[in-house]
DNA sequence: AGTTTATGTCAGCCTTGTTGACATTCCAAG
DNA sequence: CTTGGAATGTCAACAAGGCTGACATAAACT
């Protein structure tokens, strides 16, 4: 089904079929794994994991952000964030400072230490990217970014746009 | 650093800012989260998880396939994959049939409970697939592709190529 | 006959997701 | 002002699915 289809305007609907929806799907399958491989064997030295790069990740790009909006960001449970968060705090990678005007929320910054880890994952997760981008060439990327755009969710896209503003 | 340079041909390498690098990370985080949202809800409603996911969808792919191959492909142990393959066969949606030429190895197939729990899973995937692609536009497409196959490791990428191949 | 290869299994550990129960803090309605 | 609900964060316990290591079996290769 949907082999080769041409649309009502004429356009070329080839990238509709489902084998190219699937080679799109095994596609992002495989290169995933790829995107996580360098931080991976980096947290994996460390006795880290992925959920703690995650949080180190947007701690660093939104200093002072609480643990509800990490958590709207991160999609996963209090209480899942929480384990991951109180060990980063053990190990003095991240700082928790009691909010001033509401005493209830936690802010948290990265230590010196911990942005010398967000550093390190940073540098090799953006050498992989560099690499790809520079390979696929400008006109792939800019592609490569509506593509993913159009995947998310709505609330992730919400998420996305607003990083992109700061940035 | 890396801010805007133009390379020695002149060509605008404005695109491997760390910048832009940074967006393309978290764009492939968000949309990851999207890519798998609507399979999980559905294999979570049937109590199975991702891992079961991927074993359905490479034994459909190449079916006869052995343990041995689904290993490579999957980069997880055996005893992990066998944890999620007993569960299959005894719930009736795989059948492993011991080599006729080799008889250690195990051929892996779908039963028809098994393809219909595939077709349901794949159906949704491609649909958000589908959306994306269309959103984005062919061009958008061909450059999705580039990027993620530039970005995956050597061997994910030999993976890649013969299942497109065999597609 | 002995070695290697492919597979399966058991036990046990770790990360990271989940839910439930609970403490603290804030705010607003009475 | 007090009290009750909402928001925020912590602790405990459990499950899925990674991992390693040890071991059994059977077939193939030398």
């Amino acid at each position: 089904m949907a082999e080769g289809q041409t649309g009502p305007g004429g356009e070329s609907l080839l990238f509709l079929t489902d084998d190219q929806l699937r080679k799109g799907i095994e596609a992002m399958f495989f290169a995933y794994r790829g995107f996580t491989a360098d931080p991976d064997r980096i947290l994996a030295e460390k006795g880290y994991g992925r959920a703690h790069h995650r949080a180190i990740h947007f701690i660093n790009r939104a200093p002072g952000t609480t643990v509800n909006n990490l958590l709207s960001i991160l999609g996963v449970t209090k209480q899942s964030l929480n384990r991951v968060l109180r060990t980063l705090i053990e190990d003095g990678l991240v700082e928790s400072r009691v909010g001033s005007r509401d005493k209830r929320e936690r802010h948290l910054y990265l230590t010196e230490t911990g942005e010398a880890l967000e550093a390190e994952l940073s540098t090799a997760q953006r050498a992989r990217m560099r690499g790809a981008f520079r390979q696929a060439g400008p006109e792939a990327v800019s592609g490569f970014r509506q593509v993913l755009e159009a995947m998310m969710d709505n609330d992730m896209r919400r998420h996305y746009a607003r990083l992109m503003d700061n940035g």
